[in-house]
DNA sequence: ACGTCAACTTGCCAATGACAAGTTCTACAC
DNA sequence: GTGTAGAACTTGTCATTGGCAAGTTGACGT
C-alpha cells in the first residue's frame, strides 16, 4: 500500500493527465507532445513513456478519465431527475452529455478527435461503454413508463446518443448558423431536446 | 490559360491531396505528413508547403473539397426527391450526410477530427456554410409546407444537423451499441430519421 | 534572346517519438 | 541493518518531421 504521493515524483500520472489538459486548452490536441507533457511536469523527456507506453497511451488513458467523468455527469443529472417524467430525464442526461464537451473540451477533444482508435484500447473502450450505460439506462426507463411500445429502443438509444453526441460536437466547433454565445447554446440544448419531446408525445 | 495537366509535375495540387486521402485510409489522419505525401506524389520534401504554406494549410485544402463533396452529395440527394414530402426530402438529406461519413472517411476525418481550426481558414469556413446551406433550404421546404408553425426553424436546423452529424459519428467510429454490420447501420439510419417522421407528425 | 516569375529542389535546424541502457529509490525479506 | 528485486525515473541516441532560407529549372510574354 502506498499513498497517491509517493515515489520519486509524487503522482507522476496525474500531474501527466493534468499537464495535457494544459496543453490541449491552450495548443490543441494536435500539438500535444509526451516531451512537453514531460516538461510541464517537471521530469524527464521519456518519462511518460515508462508509463503510458508511447503518446497513442497517454491520450487513451486522458480520453479513458474523460468518459469516466463524462459518465458521472450523467449519472448526477439522471439521479437528480429521478421521479420525474422519463423524457425529461432524458433530456436532462443529453444536456450534461453537451455540458460536458462544452466545460470540458480538452477532454472532449481527446476522447473524440484526437485519432486513438478506441478498439485497440480496452479500457477506454469499457469506460465509453459504462457511460453510454447511463444513457440506455434512462431510455430504458422512458420504455417501461409505457405508451412507446411501436419504438424499437435500440433505435431510440442511437436517436438520443446521436443528438447529444452532434449538438456538443456543432457546439464545441462553434459551427451553429450565425454566432451565438453561451446564452444561445442553453437556448439550443433546451430547443433541441424539447424537440423530441414535441415528437414523443407531451408524456 | 493552361490546361490541368500543366507545369513541371502537372497538378502537384491534386496529387498531393489524393496522397492524403490514401495516407489518412492506411494510417490514419494523425499520420499524415507533408513529406509522405510528397513521396507519394514523386516530389521533394518541400514541394507541398509550396502550394499550401503548411501542414495544416494542406489538411485545410481537403476539408473544404470534402465539403464541397458534402454538399453536391446533399444537394443530389435533395434534387433526387423534389416532389416528394419535406420531411422525406430532409431525410435523404440526412442519409447523404451519414453515407458521405462512411464512404468518404478520410475527408470526413480530416473535416472534423483533424484539429485544423475552421474560423482561421475562411475558405474552409464557407465551404462548410454552402453544405450547411442545402439542410437549411430541406429545413425551410419544411417549415412552408405548413402545418409546423409552433416550431422554430433556427432549432429545426440544428436538430437535424445535430442529428445527421451525431449519427455520422458514431457510424464512423463504429460505437453503435453492441457490434453492427453495414446491413444493420442502415437499419439505424432510417430507424433514427424515421423517429423523426414520427415525431413531427405523418406529413 | 531576354527577363520575369511561378514551380519546384537542396540543405539545414530544432523538435519529436521511440528505444536502449543506465541510475536511483522503495519495499520487503531475513 | 543489510541485501536484493524491481519499480520509477534519467541519459543518450536515432530516424522522422515541420518549417525556413537559398538556390535551380522551366514556361511564357515581349
Amino acid at each position: 500500500m502506498q499513498d497517491s504521493a509517493a515515489y520519486h515524483h509524487g503522482d507522476l500520472p496525474n500531474a501527466l493527465l493534468a499537464a495535457v489538459a494544459d496543453i490541449v486548452k491552450e495548443n490543441g490536441v494536435a500539438n500535444v507532445s509526451l516531451r512537453e507533457a514531460a516538461r510541464r511536469a517537471g521530469v524527464s523527456h521519456s518519462a511518460p513513456a515508462h508509463h503510458f507506453g508511447d503518446k497513442e497511451g497517454m491520450l487513451a488513458a486522458f480520453a479513458e478519465r474523460g468518459f469516466e467523468i463524462l459518465r458521472d455527469d450523467m449519472a448526477a443529472a439522471f439521479g437528480a431527475t429521478a421521479g420525474s417524467p422519463a423524457l425529461d430525464r432524458l433530456g436532462a442526461v443529453g444536456t450534461a452529455y453537451v455540458r460536458f464537451a462544452l466545460d470540458r473540451t480538452p477532454y472532449f477533444d481527446v476522447m473524440f478527435r484526437s485519432g486513438i482508435d478506441k478498439p485497440s484500447h480496452q479500457h477506454v473502450h469499457d469506460s465509453s461503454d459504462s457511460a453510454l450505460a447511463v444513457l440506455i439506462a434512462a431510455v430504458d426507463d422512458l420504455m417501461s413508463e409505457g405508451g412507446y411500445s411501436e419504438v424499437d429502443s435500440r433505435h431510440l438509444t442511437v436517436y438520443f446518443w446521436s443528438l447529444a453526441h452532434g449538438l456538443a460536437s456543432l457546439a464545441v466547433d462553434k459551427s451553429m448558423p450565425s454566432d451565438l454565445d453561451e446564452v444561445s447554446i442553453e437556448e439550443y440544448i433546451t430547443g433541441v431536446f424539447g424537440m423530441t419531446q414535441g415528437i414523443l408525445g407531451t408524456g
